[in-house]
This record gives C-alpha cells, sequence and structure tokens, in this order.
DNA sequence: CGTCGTTACGTCGCCCGTAAATATG
DNA sequence: CATATTTACGGGCGACGTAACGACG
C-alpha cells in the first residue's frame, strides 16, 4: 500500500493543524487511540516518518509538512468532485455563481439580464460568500464562476476573464479628518484601523464584518474605515464619506472558473459576461459625467 | 456522507472506463457483487444517479460523465499528496527530474552540470519516461521537474519556464524522394506515416516507439518517418537524414513544475536552467557557424 | 503526579466472495 | 436462453471505544 486512503488524510490533516492527537480526536469526534493507529499505519504504509512526537506537543517532520499541504487540495480535489457532478446531476440545470455583497463592481445585474437574455441559458444561482472566499468556492465545487477581485483573490487553479478595473475609495466617517478632502494617499490612512474591505476581512472577522451593513454602521460610528473598489459607493450609507485614494494599487473585478472546465454553460456566461463588461466600459469613457 | 472516498472512486472509474460491470471488476481483482454493492452506496450518498444500467451495458449520466472526469484527477491528486510526501522524506533529498530519451534540446548535460555547482544542491534523479508523460509524471507526484515541448505537454496544472524555441526537422529514410531537399513543407509529408515524433506517440505505441533505437530502425527501414524538434538531430543515425520541415509550427523546450510548488529546490534549478539555455542562446546566436 | 501518546482487548460494522434471483433482447 | 446486473447470505478483516500502560516534565 501506497496510496493514501480519505480518513487518513482527514484524520492526519487533523492532528498536523491541531499538534495535538487529544484536541485532533475531540475535532474528529472519535477517541484517541484510533487516531494514533491510523497514523501509524499511514506512516507505515508510506514508509515515511510524518510526525515528530515530543512529550510536550508533536511537530510535523518534512514529508509531514509536504502531507498536510499536498493533502489538503487533495481533499478538496476529492469534494470537488462529488459536488460538481451532484450539481451536474440536478435538473434542471443551473450555474452557480459565487459572489461577496457588494462586490460585483455594479454589473451583475445587467450580465444577469442579458444572460437570461440568451438561448438555452440555464438559471443562474448566486450563492454569497464571505470576503476572500469566491475562489475557494470555485475550487471545491460549491459554485461554478465567481466573481472577484485581483490581485487580492488567490487564483491559483483557476482561469479568468478580467472584466472591469477599478480606483478604491475610502469609506470614512462624517466627521473623521479626511471626509471633506477630494482625494487622499494611502499614507494617510495608516494610523487607521482598515481591513481592506471588502476582500480580506483580516483580523476583525470576530465583530461579524461579513455582513455589509455592519460594516457601514461600524464605520458610521468611527469604529473602523474601510478600502474597496469605487464600485462600492452604491452600498455606502448616507453620511458615509467616499474619498478616492489616489496611489492604491487600482483591483481588477475578475470573472473566475476552474482551470479544467470543459462546461459550456460556463464559457457562455463568461463570453456574456465580458460582452456587459466592455459595453459598460465604453459607456464610461464617452460619457465621463452626466 | 456526501464525500465519495478513494475507494469509491476508483471503482466508479473502472466502470466508466470499461463500461461493464464484470470487466471493471476483473480489472479491479473483485467478483462483481461487491463492485454493484459500491457504486450504489455511492449514488445513493451522492444523491444522485451516475450509471445508466442497461441490458446492453453502462451509459454515463451527466453527473457520471463529471465524476467520470473529476474524479480522475481528485485520485491523481491523492496519489501525488503521498507521492510527493514520501519523497520530501527520503535521505538524501534529491530532485526528480522527468525527461524522454533525446527530449533535452542538447542542454541536459549542461544544466546538471551548472546545477551540480550550486551551493546545497541536491543530487538529480533522471527519470525517463514515455512520450509525452513527462507533464503526467510531474502531476502526479512521480517527479518534481520535467523537461517537456510545448505546445505538444498539456501544461493544466503547470506552471513553466521557456528554455529554447527549436524549429522542426524530419527524418528520413536515406533513399526517401525528400532526402536530398535542403528544406520541405508539412504538405510535402502528408502521404508518408508520421508519428510527429518525439512528443506524441500517436497509434503506433504497439510497435513500441518509446525507444529511440527503436524508431531509427524504423525510419532507417523505411517503415516510418518521423518529425521532431531540431536537437534531435543529434541523435539520428548514419544515414538517416535531417531536413528542416519549414513551415511547422516551432517547438518550445520547457521546464515545467507544479504551480503550488514552494520548493526551493524547485525553483533553484528552475533559475539554474533558464541561465544555461539564454547562454546557450547567445552563443548560438553570436556563433552562428561551426 | 499530571499530561500526552501508545498498547491491549472486545465489539460492531463494513467489505468481500459464493450462490441464487431477476431483467432483457 | 444467454448475457448482465442485482439480491441474499455468511465469513473475516478493520475501525472503534474503554481501559490499562509508559514516557516525560
Amino acid at each position: 500500500m501506497t496510496q493514501a486512503d480519505t480518513r487518513e488524510l482527514r484524520y492526519f490533516i487533523a492532528v498536523a493543524e491541531e499538534r495535538h492527537f487529544a484536541r485532533a480526536a475531540a475535532r474528529l469526534g472519535i477517541a484517541q487511540p484510533p487516531l494514533t493507529r491510523t497514523i501509524q499505519k499511514l506512516e507505515r504504509g508510506m514508509g515515511v516518518r510524518l510526525l515528530e512526537r515530543d512529550s510536550r506537543g508533536v511537530r510535523l517532520t518534512e514529508a509531514g509538512t509536504v502531507l498536510l499541504r499536498e493533502g489538503r487540495v487533495a481533499l478538496e480535489r476529492v469534494g470537488a468532485a462529488t459536488r460538481r457532478a451532484q450539481r451536474a446531476g440536478r435538473t434542471p440545470a443551473t450555474l452557480v455563481l459565487a459572489v461577496k455583497p457588494g462586490g460585483d463592481g455594479g454589473l451583475l445585474t445587467e450580465i444577469l439580464a442579458a444572460h437570461a437574455a440568451e438561448p438555452d441559458a440555464p438559471d443562474v444561482d448566486i450563492v454569497c460568500v464571505g470576503a476572500g472566499e469566491q475562489a475557494a468556492a470555485v475550487r471545491d465545487g460549491r459554485a461554478d464562476v465567481a466573481l472577484l477581485h485581483r490581485p487580492d483573490a488567490d487564483l491559483t487553479g483557476l482561469d479568468r476573464e478580467d472584466l472591469l478595473v477599478e480606483s478604491q475609495v475610502a469609506l470614512l466617517p462624517p466627521h473623521h479628518r479626511l471626509s471633506g478632502h477630494a482625494r487622499i494617499r494611502v499614507a494617510d490612512l495608516e494610523d487607521d484601523p482598515l481591513p481592506r474591505w471588502p476582500d480580506t476581512a483580516g483580523e476583525l472577522s470576530g465583530a461579524g464584518i461579513r455582513e455589509a451593513g455592519r460594516l457601514m454602521q461600524l464605520i458610521l460610528v468611527g469604529r473602523l474605515i474601510a478600502v474597496g473598489p469605487e464600485s462600492v459607493r452604491r452600498y455606502a450609507w448616507d453620511g458615509v464619506a467616499c474619498v478616492p485614494v489616489v496611489d492604491a494599487a487600482p483591483t481588477t473585478l475578475a470573472l473566475a472558473w476552474p482551470e479544467d472546465s470543459r462546461s459550456r454553460a460556463v464559457s457562455a456566461f463568461a463570453r456574456v459576461a465580458t460582452a456587459v463588461a466592455s459595453r459598460h466600459r465604453d459607456a464610461t469613457v464617452h460619457e465621463p459625467g452626466p
């Protein structure tokens, strides 16, 4: 035997992450002894030591480090395989699109309308996921395509089509010292608590930042500020100031899908989305302001 | 349960490929009944019908088609995870390079020498694989890096660095009607049996084309001809004519590795290889003749 | 002596193989 | 009636849990 099993991988990953057999067993909902045995058997089967058991815990060997990283993606692919097959069997066929609230660059309704107008277009299921999880949703098979922002999102294993380049704005409380400015710079914000919304929630996830309203609330009361693509303007509450950050690297709104996708529905949707985006770009170029 | 197991995936893939429970069971070395039960359980667990059992065989449903494709890569990743971890645990550390006989563009010895001269360079294990299997060897964890030719090789899931652009030559028997020509065109060859050596063995694998000597033998006796990058000249036997094919799309020799590789050894090797290749390019540009 | 990983042992369940049953052209 | 898949039944291996043991600070 040299081929690890999904159960063995799950168990090993739990131990490797917890660095503690007892905690890992609790997390897995089993007793410690089966865990010990499974890891031992895995090591014996592979002919390699994965964990260095020390009395005050567990350290990973070189091989263990590799198996932790590789095993995670392997399990993810197994889960993705089953989920994608499940969804392919559901009727009627639907296309699942992962978005983040407010992360559509204002294009979503237009794209959906254009897509629905296509002949034989499947229904589109929209799933809202937490900040920065759109790519993961596509990778693990929960979604077929995702709207996300580059370069914030990690696109490993995904193909993409760029839709829109957006400059960044800061969302500030009404009485913030910079609220009146016409434009500011990144350096101006370095003292403020800034979770780079809406792409990575940073360390503030405990506060429930995943919801846009919650975030606006916190901004209004001056507990934090946020920076995001200019399309978030439309979600800003009254009183929240939107000030362009002139030297922030622009982010690109992109549509992403699995790089080995052979789905006709996905490519059709991508074609429609790029068409809408390019129409949108032309419109803003030719009619700069009202 | 919604997460398939590796055993279930293996079994399903066997049935899906054979389109026949009995043959699949034989291939797996088990009896049919366990196969039937396993597939049923898999379908029940996923809540989707995967196979349409007809009296004269088995057809795949939409979901089954997806699971066949996705399940293959999932199993491959599981195998890759274990193999890579195994190799990471072996001491001393070695870097495994997959090449195809004669597919090194004449750079291999130079690259190996340059790499060995680096401080802390691991030993390089060279594994020769059949034509077109270098990428697969990297994907499934048998090798860390591969030398291969674009665009013949499928680089899905791999990162690469291009080393050398090579134009193509035809290898012809001594008395072939085109042997005396200084250059020919693709259209001139359309009547000849041509396995696009050495990248894809085509349908002739039964003849044992994997070995270069065998191929030369067949060419000499006039049983077939071959087309490949110009670096194969050095492997051509006496009497075999090498004639440039002027309108064949040039192929690019590239070094490839897993796109999520975080191995220091791989990146060091890639750096050395590109340096050697660029030196080589400069040399051939500045000294065109002998 | 408390913490943590391992070994021992008995039970239950899953997977397998053999044999019989069912559907279909 | 022949081919192919499914159901029925019994045996064995493997995974689990409880309990006892060993190593280390």
